[in-house]
DNA sequence: ACATTTCTGTTGTTTTTACAACAAAAATAT
DNA sequence: ATATTTTTGTTGTAAAAACAACAGAAATGT
């Protein structure tokens, strides 16, 4: 079992707790009834029409937000990394079920909050839940905006546009035109919603062309 | 000039403003320094690029949150309506600038408020900031779920999958297989991320299968 | 080191979409 | 009421994407 403790300066430093005094931070995790768990690669910790009650702290790893269509087709909304939360959208909508799954696409350190618990106790008590709640608001913007930009992406009409769309935000995120990404070709592909052959194809494209050069996840973008 | 207190029960009903005294509402209000404006059909009120520091509450018309390509494409994000915010995540996220256009498609009257003066003045003294900041954080968070629709939405691959998980999300919005819809069919296309006139055709076509009908802007699920 | 599995790139074929051009219908202005 | 503008539907053609099938490369397990 891990240890909350080997984690503390990280979670402190977390957006979620940012700014807050070390007592109050040992207030709100237990107030919040905080624990440390650990998930494999490829488990779900979150499906769709789960009800959520709790936010999810990644501490490390990495994992995907999807949604399954209709005839199974797999829509990868986001990946989320270390210092990134889950579910905050679905607790801060009162009833209002996972219209999302979270999946590790590795051996991920997760903490996890009660919201509930914390919210019912103490919503008008404590200090500390003030700073919490304007952080949580300042994450929720960045989700936003981040929705938006990947909307952006995903609208493009070619395959070729939705490629340099991405990588040039990619790039921009990076403040560098060489950058690895995230994604594998599959990943990518259901991110970008296009097939993945197609796109393959579009990148050797673009690479004979000398737009961009790329081996694995590592990429440039010239000129 | 319209006045404020012409809409002082809409505006205490908003979700912004939900649950709040008079007294704490009108405090907040002159806090904020709030004033109605009144926008044209097809004015910009936020331009992609702007520094944002004031909250928008549309109190009657329509607008919509769109975006240019790169190649002057017109990618629209979504529709907003009575009692809906603008600009939220952007005054959220500090130092963000817009990567969105505001514009309304109706003549549209918005209450401005302007949230730094607000934010700066009594983040820490006022009680009904509390209250406010909660709001706030819930109206992004239903929002956040809205962005994440709208992805799927337009993540299906072909014209058709579209049309039906759009009017199908319409239907259970609605709580109705029959309801009319808030684009015309140049601005639904420019949503679904599809070209006008291929979307024309399947929607004819659905209509002959028996799967839709509609006239106008009415449309009815089937079966 | 070898076998096995997963990931990536390539190609040809079929399906779907975008685009352009136009006609009909509806809305708006005069 | 009539003219004008805007919106919507229809069709054919060209472009792009999906799909399927496979080969080579890379990663993984033993």
């Amino acid at each position: 079992m891990e240890k909350l403790e080997n984690y503390y300066n990280q979670i402190k430093n977390s957006p979620v707790f940012f700014g807050m005094s070390d007592d109050e931070l040992k207030g709100l995790l237990e107030c919040f009834n905080a624990r440390i768990r650990k998930y494999e690669k490829d488990e779900m910790i979150i499906r769709q029409g789960d009800m959520i009650s709790n936010i999810y702290l990644i501490l490390d790893g990495g994992v995907n937000i999807e949604k399954d269509s209709y005839w199974g087709r797999r829509i990868i909304i986001s990946r989320l990394g270390k210092n990134d939360n889950l579910a905050l959208s679905f607790v801060g909508s009162k009833d209002v079920e996972s219209s999302v799954d979270a999946i590790t696409v590795e051996d991920t350190l997760v903490l996890v909050l009660r919201y509930e618990k914390c919210t019912s106790m103490c919503q008008n008590a404590c200090t500390r839940h003030k700073v919490l709640i304007n952080n949580l608001f300042q994450i929720l913007s960045k989700e936003n905006i981040e929705l938006i930009q990947k909307i952006e992406n995903v609208s493009q009409k070619t395959i070729r546009d939705k490629l340099m769309t991405y990588l040039s935000n990619e790039a921009m995120k990076n403040h560098s035109n060489s950058f690895d990404i995230q994604f594998n070709r599959q990943d990518l592909a259901d991110y970008l919603n296009v097939d993945r052959s197609a796109m393959s194809f579009e990148l050797s494209k673009l690479q004979k062309e000398g737009l961009i050069t790329y081996s694995k996840n590592h990429f440039e973008l010239l000129s």
